[in-house]
DNA sequence: CACTATTGAGAGAACGATTTCACAGGCTGG
DNA sequence: CCAGCCTGTGAAATCGTTCTCTCAATAGTG
């Protein structure tokens, strides 16, 4: 049991002395075979070091046991821990994910895709609706099975299994301006290529303009989702006449830049400026005031994702998309209006 | 075009008018083919919609172009950016991974490693030096390379891409101790089979006892990775009759949990407690004051292990283990000790 | 006791590619 | 002008399974 490397079925056949066809029968214990055949065969393989050869077995059977997921990136952890759970539920059904990230690029989505058809994958995840109409029109045209996460809008045959964005945007102007604030602003996350990001500008504009503020008087400023990006979107926002008194961020890493900036200009929040995040990632709590924030279910999405795809088609009928709802954790970089909102003087630099 | 969903190489020629021989050298243009009949393969391919079944090009040629990874979780900045740049990196070279996480659980892992063979997955990527025999023996015994990341220690016939985890225990120590500090403690992870986090501690220890402190006398507390663990692991040492003036944290989301509760606890850092973190996560510029914390490169460990496991065997001789530096980032979070450290009475809870 | 289910086991054909071998022509060089 | 050599192409074997037929033997039934 040494140097094992080649060892096939027919070997374990031959070692057990029964036929290919016996052995396969019991390696997937499927059918009957007598209790004493089926012993010497489990035992040879065991002797052998026997391990199957998935790409037969998946040439054979056209069953992989694969699913693909493109996902924009790894390094953000709200997409970090929705592959964790989606792993992990997989995992439990005996299922492998292979992985690759798109870079928020619709064209590298759809090679990825391509790709990932090639491997043979039998259900894929993707991330938002807005896709090359290639990769759904690829997906559909082999029949394999796919959602859309981080999005309750499903475009092409898919599903989406997420939330509302927009309703998110608009939730965030409505806490916003019930709590007094008139001059608002938004740092975005880059919307070129990414529905979510845009969704969530629209529907912040969208309930503002129903309250009879002027969108174009609404500064937006996007920025990669970054700390840094962050901070420097809020410096400029702090550099405008009419400095904001809140400032809705598409996500706490963003959010995170955008307080630290307070602090270096000496802007105090919330007393002149409430800050509200999206994600409730970790460092939502570590932030000083904590943020207020959007919890996003991004291990249910992964759980739920999982669940979907391994069902089977008929029982996948019953379930479709589904809609989470995302709740605001109310912290404390959120607070009423300043009665008398300074007009924009800068405190330091 | 329409249906195609069991389009093989065989439709592809017959559309083709030529052998399926010939369309296969074609598709993997390795071999000389006429300029003519090259194209009418070409578009007979894309008119059908023709892709590969990478099962069937995996049994025959033995090239699966699939590399594997176990790391402990996704959920973990540290180890998820070392995964994006794996990903990244290989997918340049149009290898896709195939993602599994162990939970830190020796056991989960020597499974997930036996699903990976069955993949026929071509190299594999794990974390630390620490697996049960079995797992690096089914490794060899298949001849597949594998690497060991975050660690500088290699066993079996791995090779190590990473850093020398006691080394940094020790350069804790002697920073802290340099800065005058003689009431040290450490907040570490979960050691059990963590052999990372376990040579973090014994490298602290060792310096320390070099330096003559009573290793018995140091406090350490273990602590899995989240930010309210080490919030519970620094109030449990804040409340110590004899309170530690420097506490070395194994990883930035514990040193964040512990500064928060100093804050919570009125402790001032570095004032009365200098705290040291561990990775620089993006996390380590958002506590106030931020933390000093030793750089992890997570994403040169992910470039460097596809390089490595992409390599022909040939040029993997010339490469081998590399042991990479780790910086530490010195920033407000560490100071030099207090000149009369209060006996550990709390200011507050 | 004859006849039919039922169960256990083997032979051999797929699955969809790659790859070796063979061979037909068109060239080059002596 | 022919031996010998590329170059381009096809036929067929093969990779390691699964799975469909068979068929033999045993058990069950009237």
């Amino acid at each position: 049991m040494k140097s094992a490397s080649k060892i096939t079925l027919h070997d374990v056949a031959r070692e057990a002395g029964c036929s290919l066809a016996t052995a396969s029968r019991v390696m997937n214990d499927n059918q009957a075979v007598g209790d004493e055949v089926r012993e010497r065969v489990m035992q040879a393989a065991a002797r052998l070091g026997y391990v199957p050869n998935g790409s037969a077995r998946a040439l054979r059977s056209t069953q992989t046991r694969l699913v693909g997921a493109v996902i924009p990136t790894v390094d953000h952890a709200i997409y970090a821990s929705m592959i964790n759970a989606l792993q992990e539920r997989l995992g439990e059904k005996r299922i492998s994910l292979i992985l690759s990230t798109s870079m928020y690029d619709p064209e590298l989505e759809l090679q990825q895709v391509r790709r990932l058809i090639e491997r043979g994958v039998e259900a894929v995840v993707l991330v938002g609706a807005q896709h090359k109409p290639l990769t759904l029109e690829l997906l559909d045209r082999h029949r394999i099975p796919y959602v859309q996460t981080y999005t309750a809008r499903s475009s092409g045959s898919g599903v989406a299994i997420g939330f509302d964005n927009e309703g998110a945007g608009r939730a965030a102007a409505r806490f916003l301006f019930d709590l007094g604030h008139r001059r608002l602003a938004m740092i975005a996350g880059i919307t070129q290529d990414n529905d979510r990001a845009r969704d969530r500008v629209t529907g912040f504009m969208a309930e503002l303009s129903a309250e009879g503020l002027d969108p174009a008087a609404i500064p937006v400023r996007e920025a990669p989702y970054s700390v840094a990006a962050g901070a420097a979107a809020m410096q400029s926002l702090l550099a405008a006449a009419e400095r904001p008194t809140a400032v809705f961020c598409a996500s706490d890493i963003l959010a995170a830049g955008a307080i630290k900036q307070c602090h270096a200009a000496g802007v105090d929040v919330p007393g002149a400026i409430s800050v509200l995040g999206f994600d409730n990632l970790e460092i939502a709590e570590l932030t000083t005031p904590e943020l207020t924030t959007f919890e996003v279910p991004a291990r249910d999405m992964g759980r739920l994702a999982a669940d979907y795809l391994t069902a089977t088609p008929t029982q996948r009928l019953h379930l479709g998309s589904t809609e989470l709802s995302i709740r605001l954790a109310v912290r404390g970089s959120s607070g009423a209006a300043p009665q008398r909102p300074d007009r924009g003087s800068r405190e330091r630099q």
